[in-house]
DNA sequence: ATGCACATGTAAATGGTTACATGATTAC
DNA sequence: GTAATCATGTAACCATTTACATGTGCAT
């Protein structure tokens, strides 16, 4: 889990509210971790409770609370960094469907493959824009070195998953050959 | 959610009790879509109840049930092979760390990023053997060429990965120039 | 008869999503 | 004053993970 890690490095990129988070995390961060401003403010007040970090203001509801990372919160995070975690394996519905296409064989999955393709090609095309507008032409910071190797993690993966698509739809070209129905409907 | 379908799947390539479907969970179809055990007996109940498949024996505890596919239960499968859905975004803590790393700028992420390049390795070298033991050297039947697809997709991801790795480590080494403590401890 | 492997299950906790509720501030 | 927007929060639900419980059948 790492939601609380995910806000203790925006917040300390730079302080500031809930909400304000929750946009933030609809670019950047949370391109590779997402997180709805519910999930935000509950995780908020957990850390907080934990001493990572503060906020100005004690009232409640409507008023607008300005976040900031404690040192606690730093070595935390810190902590977190140095720790080595397996990469979570892939779990991906399209791969089902073609396993269910190899017993089923009617060519019903080219219809996800071409969608699936749409959706990459959109996110590479995204990512591709930052990629010229913030980190091309001009020498980069050390920080902006990492954000620049993140993006380009998401650059390559959206990459890779494009070519799988062309790679799927030759295959189902090539073995689309309407096996008749078997009477089950 | 997806496991329903992929248990019908399984179950359509051939009939099974549950812990068999847990077993052959742990290698092929697993390898896209993980599940444990006491997951999988929940699951065969519900969609046992849906009327998507049937079991044999009405007993309880202890007593080997084995599976197979109902009418309702195809149709129910070829239903959602049509389906189209969105790719699920990217969430990765490396890519959380790498952005930590960039905030706290003291190389911490290295080890972290050896450990996944192994990982990533094993799991590549693993679906190369696959790859030649299963799907190479011999003409493949229609069915053969989805699961070889399905494997594709596995090599390539974790061949990403790794490349993703390699790139993280120059960056890493290239960026150690060892920044000084702050103090905070 | 007892121990072990096989087989099926229940229960609690975690993390995440979706739907909904409510207070504060600003524009008109 | 009222509607829109900004901002914070609660509650219910869902899939998944982890820990635990229990029954069956075979080998010794």
């Amino acid at each position: 889990m790492s939601l609380p890690h995910a806000l203790l490095t925006a917040l300390l990129e730079r302080p500031c509210s809930g909400l304000e988070l929750a946009r933030r995390f609809d670019k950047s961060i949370g391109y590779f971790w997402q997180a709805t401003h519910q999930q935000i403010y509950k995780e908020l007040a957990r850390i907080e409770g934990a001493g990572w970090v503060s906020s100005t203001a004690e009232s409640g509801r409507g008023r607008k609370r300005q976040y900031h990372v404690l040192p606690d919160g730093k070595e935390e995070l810190r902590r977190w960094t140095r720790m080595q975690q397996d990469p979570q394996p892939l779990r991906d519905a399209l791969m089902v469907r073609l396993r269910a296409e190899a017993v089923l064989g009617r060519g019903d999955v080219y219809q996800d493959v071409l969608h699936r393709r749409i959706r990459h090609q959109e996110k590479l095309a995204l990512y591709r824009r930052i990629e010229s507008k913030d980190f091309s032409g001009k020498p980069l910071s050390r920080e902006s070195q990492f954000q620049y190797l993140v993006l380009q993690g998401g650059i390559m993966h959206e990459s890779q998953w494009l070519e799988f698509c062309e790679l799927a739809l030759r295959v189902l070209d090539a073995n689309t050959q309407k096996i008749p129905d078997d009477g089950v409907q």
